[in-house]
DNA sequence: CTAGGGTTAG
């Protein structure tokens, strides 16, 4: 990138035309030279040109009053820019030919640095600035390369992560504890960094509660989430006390994990300890707590929390969503408004899912409109997503159909899935497999998306070429992701996958199973064997679907606790039809009630009925 | 002028 091809382009979308009354004031009080530069550095530091049209003005000022020289105001010029065009604005500023080299020095580049190391998506500038100060032989300082790694962790660029590491080494700023803490989130950042993360930390001679949460960060980062909470017991044993950022990664780690156990413990430990309780703290407590089943004591924080950002009302909508809770979903978002905030894109990808998961269709048209023409928020993917999902849900797979083709965006792979889905549920077969053909052409390569054909092919009683469809995933060499379902039970958390028999208990739990079996055929349920993949005769399929890891672990949970108790399972992929009419009947039966998160939602069964009203 | 964090469709 050039600086000189930003330039003309930012010039050209500036408005100089207005003064505002500060500048007025400003440039009629001007005294002298000295006053003029107080007066300028003033007004920045009240971040006065954070908007385009201010900075030009502010500009203009600078010029006038002759200090486009004046390397303090130049400097602060640069700070000031929090958003993106500012910033480009400043810089090409700063950069111009007609302000003299000599007046760069190492605090104006990482100025310049620092303000694009923060942005969104334009860390990459950071580093050509980085850049060019090199070629200008000015030279950083240890405060550089703290802004000059975060880019680069943004870009997740693991060469050049080496190469700055290199260079950290080079100029002698490796004993430096916030640039080796840098470093060690830098390569956590990169694609195949967490080796390289994990040697530094190793080596580093002293680790503080930033090193650790920097660790563990990246471990949950990668879904690592059991060596993240390793980690952090670890941290606790060698004596360094964890901060509000490290409870902030723990609940992380237990959101993964689907332990509410865990998460409360860590609430009790917050307490204990008087750990610091921020916004984020408070976010992230809410999250966890709604996205481990408790949902309710998530609401409960939220109404205690003082303060609160969009962020706060973004988590609790979509735990409510998660949990099918529409309605509460969407009298939150009415207050939003009420409090003095204005919604996001992000709430109102939590506010449509919400509508869609509890079938609230008119509702969720109503708010798309409102999104774009009160808030003037321009619809992402996801939001398209949302509407594609309601339709569909809703059974209106035609205007779903239609409103995909009206989009002004492609529809990426996710969306196709859910008209899949929706064509394979309403019967509308023939669409479904040309969609499929496409799906595939575009990802061949993923797995699901052959199973949502194969799925199509057994409800058209096309055998042979569902047959087929197994050969091809075989000679690809593609598996199905195999399914497993978390529990917790006194403190540790269990895994199970279909068939497992690494457990200690496998052969009770088997028995159980078979009983379970036994007793729900008894009760009136019988097994969806059609959900079966492979081909092999009734009786296997039905014992395969006894084998589903979800089973195994309601089994498991149903030998290990009380009667009563209720139970919670965690599951990486999406329940099962057999699965969910199963664990309907064991509710009843077991008199238990069961709460199951899938890949999406939360299933909550109680005698006999789902929370999802068979709608997921 | 320096480090680690909270929300996002299925």
């Amino acid at each position: 990138m050039q600086v000189s091809a930003i330039r003309p382009k930012l010039l050209r979308a500036i408005n100089t035309t207005t003064l505002t009354t500060s500048l007025r004031h400003l440039s009629d009080a001007t005294t002298g030279k000295r006053g003029a530069e107080q007066r300028c550095l003033a007004l920045l530091q009240d971040q006065f040109c954070n908007s385009l049209p201010k900075l030009a003005q502010t500009h203009t000022h600078i010029v006038k009053l002759g200090l486009q020289n004046n390397p303090l105001v130049l400097t602060k010029f640069a700070a000031t820019s929090s958003d993106l065009g500012a910033i480009d604005y400043a810089s090409s500023f700063i950069f111009s030919p007609d302000a003299g080299t000599r007046l760069y020095d190492t605090f104006l580049f990482n100025t310049v640095i620092r303000a694009y190391a923060q942005t969104r998506h334009s860390k990459d500038r950071a580093l050509y600035f980085y850049n060019v100060m090199l070629d200008y032989g000015v030279l950083p300082n240890k405060f550089t390369y703290p802004f000059v790694l975060k880019a680069c962790a943004g870009l997740g660029d693991l060469n050049l992560g080496k190469s700055l590491h290199g260079s950290v080494v080079k100029w002698g700023f490796d004993d430096d504890v916030h640039v080796q803490n840098t470093m060690v989130h830098m390569y956590c950042c990169c694609d195949g960094g967490i080796e390289f993360a994990r040697n530094m930390f190793d080596e580093m001679p002293k680790l503080d509660s930033v090193s650790w949460s920097a660790m563990i960060g990246g471990y949950v980062r990668l879904g690592w989430s059991t060596d993240a909470v390793g980690l952090f017991r670890q941290m606790q044993m060698v004596g360094v006390r964890p901060d509000e950022v490290t409870m902030v990664l723990v609940l992380s780690a237990c959101i993964d994990l689907g332990a509410l156990e865990l998460g409360k413990w860590v609430e009790s430990f917050i307490e204990k300890e008087r750990v610091q309780k921020s916004v984020e703290l408070y976010n992230a407590l809410i999250g966890m707590f709604a996205k481990c089943g408790d949902v309710d004591k998530a609401l409960k924080l939220f109404r205690n929390m003082r303060e609160r950002t969009i962020i706060s009302w973004t988590s609790v909508i979509v735990g409510l969503a998660m949990h099918g809770r529409g309605f509460e979903a969407v009298s939150l978002f009415d207050e939003i408004t009420g409090a003095g905030m204005a919604p996001d894109d992000v709430v109102f990808i939590g506010l449509l899912s919400a509508c869609s998961h509890s079938g609230l269709v008119e509702k969720g048209k109503n708010y798309f409109d409102l999104m774009i023409k009160k808030f003037k928020i321009v619809p992402r993917i996801e939001h398209y997503g949302c509407m594609v999902d309601m339709l569909c849900r809703a059974g209106h797979v035609k205007e779903a159909l239609e409103f995909v083709q009206k989009m002004p965006i492609e529809p990426n792979p996710i969306i196709l899935r859910t008209l899949i889905s929706a064509c394979h549920a309403r019967g509308e077969l023939k669409i479904g497999e040309s969609i499929t053909k496409l799906l595939i052409r575009n990802e061949p390569m993923h797995g699901p998306n052959y199973v949502l054909l194969s799925n199509i092919y057994a409800k058209m009683s096309h055998w042979e070429k569902k047959t087929k469809i197994r050969e091809v995933m075989d000679k690809k060499g593609m598996k199905k992701i195999p399914g497993s379902t978390m529990i917790e039970l006194d403190n540790e958390i269990y895994e199970f996958v279909a068939g497992d028999k690494s457990h200690w208990q496998y052969k009770e739990i088997y028995e159980m199973v078979d009983e379970m079996g036994r007793e729900l055929k008894k009760a009136g349920y019988a097994p969806t064997t059609s959900e079966v993949l492979l081909d092999i005769d009734e009786e296997d399929k039905e014992d395969a679907l006894n084998r589903h890891s979800e089973k195994l672990a309601i089994a498991f949970a149903l030998l290990n606790t009380p009667p009563g108790t209720p139970i919670r399972i965690v599951k990486n992929l999406r329940v099962c039809g057999d699965c969910h009419s199963a664990t309907k009947f064991i509710s009843k039966i077991y008199k238990r009630e069961i709460v199951v998160r899938d890949r999406n939602r939360f299933h909550h069964f109680k005698e006999g009925f789902c929370s999802c009203r068979d709608f997921w």
